[in-house]
DNA sequence: AAAAATAGTGAACACTGTTAAGTTTCACAA
DNA sequence: TTGTGAAACTTAACAGTGTTCACTATTTTT
């Protein structure tokens, strides 16, 4: 079985490096310049190779969208330790701008593009988007959390986590939409976006923090 | 100079008759279906005739995008009867989602979508986003008046503003992406998507109405 | 009537995702 | 050692995309 096993390991390598060449092109090149033929180019194969390691273009790019999640997740991994559930809040929030401002094509591959939502309503039993959820019960455990010490009183739980993860999301689906970018040198004067968004954000965390 | 009209006339015809053309693939099939040859097809020219009448397709989609906008203000117009700055800021906040939700389609093209700001930023002198300003100034000027009623105190009307904006931004662009759809029978139960929606803008409602 | 400007088109280029059919490679049984 | 069958991979093609160039009619002007 030693054969058998080697070839296994020798098609999981392949797959494996099907997904990094996918992501290096989408990374370095964004998202429209990551095409199938380019990515069997960057790995020395025929286009047709990579139909027998991904059913299609769709799961190449879910499995960065899943890649990207993992990469939120370690992220988020030091923000865990932080008791107060207050702060932990606001960590949380700057930890998930920064990584919008830090990723950007990832941000929109997680949480703007429709393809990898339309993969998981076509391919997925139920269609759970499971990356989804843990980030948001993160967000919903901190709030409940905060509640236990007399933070958001009346409000429901789930309605507050919504609305901060809207307002959080907003601001950075904006940012790497180019929307936020169009506007400032309009509107605003020399105030650059990053300084924006932060201090939309000390609006929010203030509004959150009057609910004591 | 009759005979000269008249051709001009005509010719502005085929320039709206193509916008017609590209809209209603837009509108009825997507933004994926509205391709060059599928709006030639439309309106029985060659697709090379487009060409004469918009400088490539993305001159075609911003048109569009322009054409969202209208249809947006159309929207606002009762609004500035409310006299009441709070009322009228409410009200705004509903008749923004109440157009997301009525047209996703527009909502992506005017407010998600890169390739209307990358229009902007190739084709326009100072890159400057009209429609986006306009529909801001408006909910800064909102904003601004309900601080002479003594609401935001102490805090900046622009980052009132933005914060508001990203906000319910946030919860339509999680709407129209469907991640809000892929995360809705997941985590909570029979809750549907419009009414969670509203309960977090509730929120939001709450948080601003406290700063008085 | 000749020249010039205008409007529109056909064919092509360089791409895209995807599939059907064919070829090469290679472990394993006779 | 040779044949076999499966697995791995490729070639060629289909149907589509945005876009451009060279060409043809048509109409206006000289």
């Amino acid at each position: 079985m030693g054969i058998q096993e080697r070839k296994t390991r020798h098609k999981e390598d392949l797959r494996k490096r099907i997904l990094e060449a996918a992501k290096k092109l989408f990374l370095t090149a964004g998202y429209e310049a990551t095409s199938i033929r380019k990515i069997a180019k960057e790995i020395e194969f025929s286009p047709t190779t990579i139909y027998l390691y991904y059913k299609d273009k769709s799961d190449i790019i879910y499995a960065l969208h899943q890649e990207g999640f993992q990469l939120l997740r370690q992220n988020f991994q030091p923000l865990m330790q932080v008791e107060s559930p207050f702060e932990r809040l606001k960590a949380l929030g700057r930890c998930y701008i920064k990584f919008a401002f830090e990723h950007p094509d990832f941000y929109e591959l997680m949480f703007v593009m429709k393809d990898p939502m339309e993969h998981l309503e076509i391919n997925c039993v139920e269609a759970s988007w499971e990356d989804g959820e843990r980030v948001f019960d993160f967000l919903l455990k901190t709030v409940r959390d905060g509640q236990d010490q007399g933070y958001f009183k009346g409000l429901d739980a789930t309605h507050v986590a919504m609305e901060a993860w809207a307002s959080v999301h907003g601001m950075c689906a904006l940012y790497v939409s180019g929307h936020l970018r169009s506007m400032m040198h309009v509107v605003f004067g020399d105030e650059d976006q990053e300084r924006m968004i932060e201090n939309a954000f000390r609006v929010l965390v203030h509004y959150l923090e009057s609910t004591k």
